[in-house]
DNA sequence: GTAGGGTTAG
């Protein structure tokens, strides 16, 4: 029956019967409960005050006044609940066991404990399966390990172990306090769970990282011929989404359908969130559309999984969409919508969520707080992201990895390293990540011993176990600082998989310190890993253009001819009063092409007689075009930059972003171009940034 | 009359 309903018969009888007999207490207790359910504290208030006047209110209706506890506590009145609660002339173990899960759900579990204790002291009651199963809940939430520990003797006291409730809040209280190994005992032990006991263990695994033990359970769960429902999915596609295994998700979802589980909003959330992880953004975006009741957190869902598959675009279009459709976005919402700026450099965006970030109260989240520096730190703008760093309310790890890696990128080796040693100062435990910054710095500052340290002492004083990343760190360190043998014999002796990133950091730095036999051998290596990688080809190339190894340079290219293989077109961008302006190598697109290419003519003669030369041997492009007179000049870099030099005004600082590395004759051009302008250039590459200031770069021309 | 499991950010 309805509220509404119930209220009508009760208003019926309140005019029929005399006050004496308002309604019966069947009718009281029946509609207290629906109250009560959907938390309706004004006519709750109503119903009590009709009770009162028709002196139905009386101490000897136990189960009504507890129905009245119950409505309070549910409608988070807990302190008048507490108050019916201390009126009570006769209560019983129900009256407590309502004040506690009201206290419980209403985050006082220190206060459960203390009721529990006068319960059994005052009252003298022992306590039954929903005392226990609530007073064991608030040890968990209120982490009351000890008190937990006490009531498990209780439990085997009382013989209530099998008791469904009470076992599922004891195998929370063992997830809780990170004792999987107790669970797996009461999961051997105890026979007939029920799907919520599956589910719970199910989560408990998954979140203490027992991802074989979660997928026993799963599998011991469909033996035991129970299907699983929703939540068992959700959980299990989390785990699918935390492994990254496409092909585990898969299977699940295939199992999901033949089971005839219908989509609810909180299974395809995680479905989108499984596809996105695993990087099947097409599997993520059929889940999305073909479920249409969409919440804040499906909808973020599917943001997150674009942003993670690097269509930051898409992102941001589809949160117009969800705005369309009156969705009120959440902390996590921009957090993903900031990230996904930060992704295109898209300052003119970022600042605009900025903006609607504080005005709404969200700035104060840390997720919003470590992406808004992410926004700011990769479209450049390093000011802002300190500042923000230093105004933050609340930091996590990753706040103060954003800020070391951040810093990192930018060349900025002194500044990550203080804010390291700030961290370790304020005793934020670093993780795998923060090293790979911190080694990346003193990369950046040759700082060779320093960088040792951190990864054979350091590391594993905290207990961490260096990986890839972290050993790729250091041949970029060796490499840099010139000692290549050093950086190949490390890569020889470190028993570790080397990926092409690692050797590529090796030919890299063989390339800048123009050691043509070590490079020569790294490069067949990499060829041999990945024989059409365009980009060893190109390192291959400039190396032996540096040391006039001609016919080599022609051999590549004949190769690359023959083979076909094609570089990835260079494309720039930049953002000019909130509109982006894109630039491709050979472009003649833009509107204004011709005054752009007479800036560049412009801008290269100025620099001439500063010592630039063009340097034609740097760049490996289409054969044909680049034979041609001035082809350099059409980089698209240069274009950005001439572009921006044209559009803004005289002291403004310019931010560019490509997609490939930068190349070594526009980095040279753009030296020498800020020094002429007097302006700053901020140029993101794929690996870095480059600010370019009065004639120099921040990467000392080493990248 | 009272008690248990779920989705989104790096």
């Amino acid at each position: 029956m309805s509220t509404r309903a119930l209220l009508h018969v009760s208003a019926f009888s309140l005019s029929q019967v005399n006050s004496q007999r308002l309604f019966s207490v069947e009718y009281a207790v029946k509609l207290l409960k629906k109250l009560a359910d959907d938390g309706n504290f004004k006519l709750g208030k109503v119903v009590h005050a009709l009770l009162v006047v028709s002196s139905h209110a009386s101490e000897d209706h136990t189960i009504q006044n507890n129905c009245l506890i119950n409505l309070y506590s549910r409608c988070g009145q807990l302190a008048v609940a507490r108050r019916v609660f201390d009126r009570l002339s006769q209560r019983n173990v129900a009256s407590w066991s309502i004040l506690m899960a009201g206290y419980l759900h209403n985050g006082y579990a220190w206060e459960v404990t203390k009721l529990f204790k006068d319960m059994i002291s005052v009252d003298k009651i022992f306590p039954n399966e929903y005392v226990l199963s609530t007073v064991l809940s608030s040890c968990s939430s209120g982490r009351l390990l000890h008190e937990g520990r006490q009531c498990h003797a209780l439990v085997l006291k009382s013989g209530l172990m099998f008791h469904q409730y009470v076992k599922n809040a004891l195998l929370s209280l063992y997830t809780m306090s990170s004792d999987m190994e107790g669970v797996l005992e009461t999961l051997k032990s105890v026979p007939g769970l029920d799907i919520i006991t599956y589910n719970s263990v199910l989560k408990g695994f998954l979140d203490h990282g027992y991802t074989s033990e979660a997928l026993d359970v799963f599998s011991r769960m469909l033996a035991d011929g129970s299907a699983g429902d929703s939540v068992s999915y959700v959980n299990i596609f989390g785990l699918c989404a935390r492994l990254k295994d496409l092909k585990l998700g898969k299977q699940v979802h295939c199992r999901m359908l033949k089971s005839g589980l219908q989509l609810d909003v909180f299974l395809s959330s995680a479905i989108v969130d499984m596809y996105g992880k695993c990087g099947e953004i097409s599997g993520a975006r059929y889940i999305f559309d073909s479920y249409p009741n969409h919440n804040v957190v499906s909808w973020t869902a599917i943001l997150a999984a674009n942003f993670q598959n690097e269509c930051f675009e898409e992102a941001l279009k589809l949160f117009l969409r969800m705005e369309f459709q009156d969705v009120v976005p959440n902390e996590y919402t921009f957090a993903v919508l900031l990230n996904s700026c930060a992704g295109l450099s898209a300052l003119g965006c970022g600042k605009t969520l900025h903006a609607r970030v504080e005005k709404r109260g969200h700035g104060a989240f840390v997720v919003v707080g470590n992406a808004l520096i992410n926004m700011y730190f990769r479209s450049g703008h390093i000011e802002a992201a300190r500042a923000l760093f230093s105004n933050m309310i609340s930091r996590d790890t990753v706040t103060w990895n954003m800020i070391i890696s951040g810093f990192s990128h930018h060349g900025l080796g002194e500044e990550a390293l203080d804010v390291f040693q700030h961290m370790l100062a304020v005793e934020e435990q670093p993780n795998y990540v923060t090293f790979v910054g911190v080694l990346l710095a003193c990369g950046h500052l040759g700082r060779i011993e320093e960088g040792f340290y951190y990864l054979q002492h350091l590391m594993r004083d905290i207990g961490l176990e260096p990986g890839l990343e972290h050993y790729t760190c250091v041949v970029g360190l060796l490499g840099k600082a010139g000692k290549l043998d050093e950086a190949e014999n490390f890569m020889r002796s470190t028993p570790i998989t080397w990926d092409v990133v690692a050797w590529r950091t090796l030919l890299n730095a063989c390339n800048v310190h123009r050691n043509y036999d070590l490079g020569k051998r790294v490069a067949e290596h990499l060829l041999q890993l990945n024989p059409n990688d365009v980009g060893t080809y190109i390192l291959l190339s400039n190396m032996h253009a540096k040391v006039k190894r001609w016919d080599g340079v022609a051999k590549i290219r004949k190769l690359l001819r023959e083979r076909n293989i094609k570089k990835e077109p260079g494309l720039s961008w930049t953002e000019i009063r909130n509109e982006t302006h894109v630039f491709v190598s050979d472009d003649t697109q833009h509107p204004e092409t011709a005054q752009i290419h007479e800036k560049v003519r412009k801008l290269l003669a100025d620099i001439k007689p500063l010592g630039y030369v063009p340097d034609t041997t740097s760049v490996l492009h289409d054969v044909e075009q680049e034979q041609q007179e001035g082809y350099l000049s059409y980089h698209s870099e240069k274009l950005a930059v001439a572009y921006a030099l044209m559009k803004t005004p005289s002291q403004a600082p310019i931010h560019v972003i490509k997609n490939l590395r930068i190349c070594d004759d526009c980095h040279s051009a753009l030296k020498l171009i800020s020094k002429v302008t007097m302006r700053m250039i901020v140029v993101r590459d794929v690996n870095r940034f480059h600010s370019f200031q009065d004639g120099s770069c921040s990467c000392a021309d080493y990248w």
